[in-house]
DNA sequence: TTGTGTGCAAAGCATTTGCAATACT
DNA sequence: AGTATTGCAAATGCTTTGCACACAA
């Protein structure tokens, strides 16, 4: 399968669960919603902004925040959290690691079956598991290559 | 072994290194350093300024992150960043799950073993990794008793 | 039609920073 | 004595919010 048919696809069940859901799907939605489903880079609400301003000139700073919102509220995407860097945005709404360069800020998923078990949690620890947030900090492939 | 003896261990073991760095033991800096030792919560700046008045009234806002920037630099105390809630410290500097409540804000390390190498994930990836960021949010014990 | 979605501008707020005064070694 | 540390006040900047208008259903 493609990468364009893969992202058409994620597009696709994206917009049939808000049409289901009863959402608007205003042209900067379907935009925003387009390219986060083609972009595997855990891109900045600046980022999703600037593309999305190709086509939807006049979309403002709010209406991506807004979306971006609704979207992690019906779980469509997940946001990733910082406060020294931009939030970041990741339509891979399952667990797992996300690997994170401290050079140049680039987030990689770690595909490798994770061994965490909320169960095991739960278990052990009385405490009641809804989602994990799984980070590894060091410097990617790219940044090791270009100098040290 | 008791809590105020463990405190005091670690409390003894920061001192001495920052000496052995150079570092100037004010009394502003060992109030924070015990008030860290003794709060295995994962306190807020504004939690550690508030206790660290009780015997430094005069202490000031910029103090307590300025020390808090050096202990982690030196890898003594451990920041867990959150944009959306004040940041937190941890005198744990291993690398483990913390278990966030969504409830109450209340931080619990979990303390068994962590199936996450870094040998793995290098050897897999081609990422070098330097820290984890583990965290679980769910509610825990206290919350779940507490109504539902 | 009608209420959701959008755009603009202003606010929010923990943390950071500049600078002068202080005090530890 | 000299320099790191402190305290005060102001800045920072992404994200959020208030409000009036626009538009999808």
């Amino acid at each position: 399968m493609k990468l364009t048919d893969k992202a058409r696809k994620i597009e696709q069940g994206i917009l049939d669960r808000l049409r289901e859901k009863g959402y608007k799907l205003t042209l900067q939605r379907r935009e925003i919603i387009s390219i986060l489903a083609q972009d595997s880079s855990h891109p900045r609400a600046a980022d999703i902004l600037l593309k999305a301003r190709k086509r939807a000139p006049r979309i403002s700073v709010s209406t991506v925040y807004y979306t971006l919102a609704m979207l992690k509220k019906e779980d469509l995407i997940r946001e990733i959290e910082f406060y020294d860097m931009d939030n970041r945005y990741d339509i891979n709404v399952s667990n797992h690691l996300n690997l994170i360069c401290e050079k140049c800020g680039r987030i990689e998923d770690y595909v490798n079956e994770l061994p965490l078990s909320s169960l095991d949690i739960e278990q052990r620890s009385n405490f009641q598991p809804f989602r994990f947030r799984l980070e590894c900090y060091g410097v990617c492939s790219k940044c090791r290559k270009s100098k040290k």
